[in-house]
DNA sequence: TTTTGTATTTGAATGTCACTCATAATTTTT
DNA sequence: AAAAATTATGAGTGACATTCAAATACAAAA
């Protein structure tokens, strides 16, 4: 198995992806861009679906662990769940076409939206309970949550921001004050 | 154009896309099944996409119609927030081969994904600003959130957990339990 | 009723890919 | 350097979505 010929198609697929979108993408382009036949690109992956999958699965390590590593710099719980809302939508602003794969096409992927057991996904959503489990061990945060429920509730905020984000062409929505309401909402609630 | 034509289409994609998801599922098929020629589907629809955003625009009007009424009964803008959040997911189990067709097989649909301004999508995510609002004005919420954004955390939230409960083959997440959980998180925060 | 005109329907034909596989090129082993 | 094993190639195949020339139904006029 050649790494760096598996390594070429991924970035060259990336690109393509970026560019013309999941469903428009031609595994041929691909191919070309990489420099290699259409043939080969099938030595590497079983199909155009395991392509975009395994960019996902490979572009989220050093996000993860970027995350992770900020948060251990964070004392609180609360300042814990804080850097991810504030992580999650910086990533989303200084790699939006990294984004826009990750929050668009993969969805579109049938193989990845059924039966798809995406280990970093998961990793990536843990991150969420794990802090928030923290939080109710050291009484920051209310007992009778469930963190699992949690963790989906505070990613399905996030992401739809970040995707409406991603598809509004201006763009002209901070996403830094995004960050803060999503705070206040989900830390302190809205009541007055 | 005949109306009766164009709904007999429309019930038979309902049937064929649950049964065999928007991606596997063949026009051919779909028009045997309402009695037509492939050909004839697209005198009523322009494409495949079309006819899946069509259902959509179609099996929302009584979704809203239903939602915008329940809330209408309601007193407090808290308690319009709770029947939002408990009608969104008593739906969800109580249809769950539309919720399929709404939450996953759409998104599948690069037109629906990339440039579509449902009407009806916007129409639905409105109600909950709507009822934020007021709550904003009669005092019950805090000023300093933007609407806009409200919504979005909402749904977002609701859509994760709906979405997580359809794929999940055993569905033993119990779904009044977990808008319990959302009611608390998103209007009481989770500061203990 | 027959004819002429119009609207609707048909399904075979077309075009576009994802994916395959017989052949070729390359590398490794002997 | 020949044989064996591995890797790469790209023309070919099959599966649809979509189209469109021809057929059919329908309606209005004669």
């Amino acid at each position: 198995m050649d790494t760096v010929k598996r390594t070429k198609i991924l970035q060259a697929a990336i690109k393509v992806f970026a560019r013309d979108g999941f469903f428009n993408a031609k595994v041929e382009e691909i191919a070309r861009q990489a420099g290699v036949a259409t043939g080969t690109t099938y030595l590497y992956f079983t199909n155009k679906d395991d392509i975009l999958i395994s960019i996902f699965e490979e572009e989220m390590v050093p996000i993860i662990d970027n995350m992770k590593n900020n948060l251990l710099r964070k004392k609180t719980a609360r300042e814990k769940l804080e850097a991810f809302i504030t992580g999650h939508l910086t990533m989303v602003r200084e790699k939006p076409d990294m984004a826009q794969l990750l929050e668009l096409e993969l969805r579109q992927s049938s193989k990845f939206i059924h039966g798809y057991n995406g280990t970093k996904y998961k990793e990536y959503l843990n991150i969420i309970s794990e802090a928030f489990i923290l939080g109710q061990t050291n009484g920051e945060f209310k007992k009778e949550i469930h963190p699992t429920i949690f963790k989906q509730i505070l990613f399905g905020a996030l992401d739809q921001i970040s995707m409406n984000w991603t598809l509004s062409k201006s763009r002209k929505i901070d996403l830094e004050d995004s960050a803060d309401q999503i705070i206040k909402v989900i830390l302190d609630g809205i009541a007055a």
